[in-house]
This record gives C-alpha cells, structure tokens and sequence, in this order.
DNA sequence: CTCTTTACTTGCGATTTGCAAGCATTACTA
DNA sequence: TAGTAATGCTTGCAAATCGCAAGTAAAGAG
C-alpha cells in the first residue's frame, strides 16, 4: 500500500498548467483545482447542463469570461468536447469525456465529505448515506444520467 | 439515488469563504479548491508533513505568504490545528483535524484518476491498483501513518 | 429587415499571487 | 554572555488573475 516519495522532481512555480504533471495531486490540481472549476464540474456530471447558457445561469453566477477560459481549459486538458447544435447553431454544447465521468467517484466522495462537515448543507442525508453505502451504484447511476442526457441531444452515449 | 436540484439559492460572487455553504461541491470548493490546497494536504495527509518549513520546502516551492494564508484558512475552516513544539518553541505544528483526515478518501481517489490520466504520472503502477481495490483499506492504512506521526510527536492520534 | 438569442470578447478596476526582503522569537555555540 | 543560526512568519511591490459591464458576431424568428 505504500506510495514512495514524491513522484517528482520540477518546481512548480510559473509552470503552466500542461507541466502540472509527475505526481498524480499536482496533476489534479492543474486540471480542475479552483472554484469554479469545480461548479462547472458539478452543473455537467451531477446537474446535465450542457450549454454555454445554461452553465451561466446556475445560481453561483459565473462571469462570462471566466466560464469561456475554463470550458477552454478542460477543452485543452480533455474533460470536454466542444460542438454545435446542429438544430440550433447559435448554441454551443459541451459534453463530458470519459476522463470527465472518471471523476464523478471523486466528486461524490468530496460531496460526501461536505455533507457531513457544512452545517448548513442542503443536500438531503439520503444521498450521504446512499453513495457512501454503495458508491460504485452511484457512480452508475449518475454515469447512466449522463448518458440519457447526451442520447437526448443525438449524441453517443459519451463524448471521445 | 436521486440528488434533487441545487441545494441553495445564495449568489456565490463576492461571498466570503464561509458563505460558499449550502450546496455540498460549492462548500468543499471553499474548503480547498485551490492548486497550493491541494499541495498541502496531499503534504500533510500522505507525506506526513507537519511543520511550516517542511511545507515551505516541498517541491513545489509555495511561497512563504502563501503556506501562511492556506494554513490559518485550514485552521479557521478545522481542517488543521496549530500548536508550538514544546521541545523546540520556534517550531509550529500543523496537525490535521478528523475533518481533514475524512478527506483522505476523495484524495486517494483523486490520486487515482489522474494515474490513470497523466500521462507522465511518477506513481507506480501498484498504487493506483491497491486503492481501487480496496479503498477503505488504503485509507486505514494512511490513517494509520497519521496516527504514528502524530503520535511520534507526542500527540493523541488524532487533533481535535 | 429588424429584433432576439446565444456565445462569447474586450476594457478596466479590484483582488490575488509571488518573489524578495525584513522581522521576531527561540535555540545554539564559542 | 554575546553573536549566530533556525524557524515562522510579515511586508512591499510588481505581475497576473478575476470579475463586472459593455460590446461584438453569427444565427434564427417574425
């Protein structure tokens, strides 16, 4: 079980976030380590959202620019693809690659966590007690949500 | 298994840190949702880290203004206790809470998607394969190694 | 042809970050 | 006991990032 040193060696300092590489917490923390990142993460793998809209919309009121930078960064990091509704190409969707779906485990864990330590939390206890009784069921579960959601927009069950 | 809208109603622009409640993701985003978050629990929850200069010289090289900013917002958040070395008075302790060893699960997790992801990652291979298989064994096992460090340094196993 | 929808981009002030240097307290050493 | 080192920060300031408001561009609706 043991997990030696530090699996790297650059300093991380002025790096971009491409060189956030070597050590798998480093690397994390270049994909998705900021608020918003996490937001965004949630409205995709938990809520369906799909569109620009949409994730402007959700009650955290994300700025327009820093939304479009960090849809373009997990672009560019592999957890989204980006396409046009073909039936409406004003409209842009975003859909989740399997990378993306790889952290729901993750994101349910911290969902977990959080439910237990914010007092104030507004998630129902059924759902702690549910995902952490049977967490490869949830990650199911919400794996199938996704795929319902992008089937309905005429696109394969998951994004490359 | 259902996880019913969205929690709460607060707008997230502008709100301090404690205010990031109510919705399980966004309180945990205004726990730790930062690169040197990640860094720092990583350092104190797998490599048993403790003291501000062993924090200070990981690899990473965080800026000394900054390990002091994350670490007083660990300790206002319970993620972390702060205490002076009895035997050496010029040297701070930062020992993890239960509520940060709680974490330990979503970071293993983490830790594993991105072996899986990085395509330079510098974790074996066995890493990845032991906590997938058996998740809460690994996390006994870090919990274990917390507690002989905590205790080497004359501490209960666990801060308060 | 205009108005609306949708998805951004741009400008700019405010906040945060990060490097370098400084400071305060305790320990060590001659 | 006086100087030096170790340890944990704090401060100053420049650079980067954020975030609000406004603007732009392409497509659809009427």
């Amino acid at each position: 079980m043991q997990v030696n040193g530090q699996y790297g060696a650059r300093a991380m300092t002025n790096l971009k976030n491409d060189e956030w590489v070597g050590c798998p917490v480093r690397y994390a923390a270049g994909v998705f380590a900021d608020k918003w990142s996490f937001v965004i993460l949630r409205d995709v793998l938990i809520h369906g959202k799909r569109f620009y809209g949409e994730l402007l919309e959700s009650e955290e009121r994300i700025s327009s620019n820093i939304l479009a930078s960090r849809l373009a960064h997990f672009e560019a990091t592999g957890l989204m693809t980006k396409s046009t509704d073909q039936s409406k190409k004003t409209r842009v969707i975003y859909r989740p690659t399997r990378k993306a779906r790889d952290l729901l485990p993750a994101l349910l864990v911290v969902m977990v966590w959080a439910t237990k330590y914010d007092q104030d939390t507004e998630a129902p206890l059924s759902f702690a007690a549910a995902v952490q009784s049977d967490l490869a069921g949830a990650v199911a579960w919400y794996g199938a949500q996704i795929d319902k959601v992008d089937s309905g927009l005429g696109f394969p069950a998951l994004a490359a």
